[in-house]
DNA sequence: TGAATAGTGTCTTTCAGACAGTATTGG
DNA sequence: CCAATACTGTCTGAAAGACACTATTCA
């Protein structure tokens, strides 16, 4: 920060006072936004909402993320302006939560200059199937993107979204959070290849997972038209695990 | 952002009026700090700023994070701002850069609810040594921070990015931006290790880096009072290297 | 020649890739 | 029994860990 010491940078410009308090410029909109996304239907899914149309609304009608104004009164932090997001379009108070980065221009909201902070989720499929709030929809992703233009700068987001998940599901166990509480082995490997869009060899899955200080199995068994198999569940610790390879190094 | 449904959250609470803008409510403070990196005398080190005792001054004489208020009049974008703060201190234009996160919360900073955009930048040391800014000074990295206590959140900032390096360097060629335009692969290697706080193996170290399609050899070597080292430089693409393993499976 | 650092080669270990083979259920 | 899926074993290859060895300079 250091703002003390900016000599620039004011607006109103009406400061000359000695003890004022140096804040008397224009400040940026601040937004929290929330990319969602879910495992359904043997595909990645992505949670958006559909914006209003009422006067001088930005992108009427458009699908955008679940997201809005920080509220200084209610929200005490950014990630619990996120949580309130997220619980009111799903009602999932919990799931895994990450912060993505922050996007802010002149030019990306046309009611003035704007800064969001963008996170992502991570969610069962059962948790908010269908969504808590009526406007919400489940979109599949296409490649690194959703089929609909979303407003604001939120195509770029979701396709850093899809990115940085891909990218850690090389090398972690993130995967696990889109199951639910009890899952198999083959389950989880079929999440994995759904986010990645490839296939992986069973027999190194099942080494690197089990290999991992990361699930435990229980004294069930997922039952069906053939040989069941076990159930696990995630260890105590709810922080991922880093791999210290990547699944199939690229090419 | 979606904000056009927010229902809830306005401060003033003067928006009963339709056709209203409905961006009357009071927005958090922006601001964007960097943390900026340089490998100087054989260890990690940071650029602080000390920040002055003017009157409502939050933290006087405190060391800080180089950053200020985003300048909407100035600043096209988050990123823009950033790259203005690092010039401003260092005199360096275009180091690698990249966004770390964003803090914000009621409390971090004493005049009222606020938000920081983070980035942090590697720059070689000879590029700001010494550092333009009167009020600016180089500080090691001692574990996973600094000696100082920090004003606002800074210090938490510190960590992370000190983290999110060390963790980087594992697994991608950063470390390249840390030296001038022509180095040695002993002095690269030099530098993973100052960064990484630990001793590498030196034929995997060269393994790995020639057979990355990273660095090129220039026509000139640098001498010595001893053998001669060949002097490479990084090849066109900017963009940092990612390796498949990182370097010694932690354990 | 010797100190010092640059750079290479070789053996071992680890773990993914490939894929064949065995195990256990329901029908 | 057969189909289907769960799970295991075995061989191979790529790359890191360890470390000895060679190479090239200056003093």
């Amino acid at each position: 920060m250091t703002d003390g010491q900016e000599t620039t940078g004011r607006k109103g410009g009406k400061e000359g006072g000695s003890g004022g308090t140096g804040l008397d410029f224009a400040r940026p909109l601040a937004t929290v936004d929330v990319v969602i996304f879910a495992v359904r239907a043997d595909a990645l899914q992505v949670l958006l909402v559909q914006r209003g149309a009422g006067a001088g609304e930005p992108f009427p009608h458009a699908f955008a993320l679940p997201g809005g104004f920080v509220d200084i009164d209610r929200d005490r932090d950014l990630e619990a302006c996120a949580v309130r997001k997220l619980k009111e379009k799903t009602g999932v108070a919990s799931p895994y939560l990450e912060q993505l980065g922050s996007w802010g221009s002149a030019t990306r909201d046309p009611r003035g200059w704007s800064a969001t902070h963008a996170y992502f989720a991570l969610m069962p499929a059962a948790a908010a199937d269908p969504p808590l709030a009526a406007d919400a929809q489940w979109f599949p992703v296409h490649g690194e993107s959703v089929k609909p233009r979303l407003a604001f700068d939120h195509g770029e987001i979701v396709k850093a979204a899809v990115q940085r998940l891909r990218n850690k599901v090389e090398y972690t166990s993130l995967p696990a959070y889109l199951l639910p509480g009890e899952f198999t082995l083959p389950e989880l490997q079929r999440v994995y290849e759904i986010v990645l869009d490839r296939p992986l060899e069973k027999s190194a899955f099942r080494t690197r997972m089990l290999s991992a200080d990361l699930i435990e199995p229980v004294a069930r068994m997922r039952r069906g038209p053939n040989r069941p198999a076990q159930l696990y569940r995630l260890k105590k610790a709810k922080a991922p695990v880093y791999f210290a390879r990547t699944f199939n190094p690229p090419g």
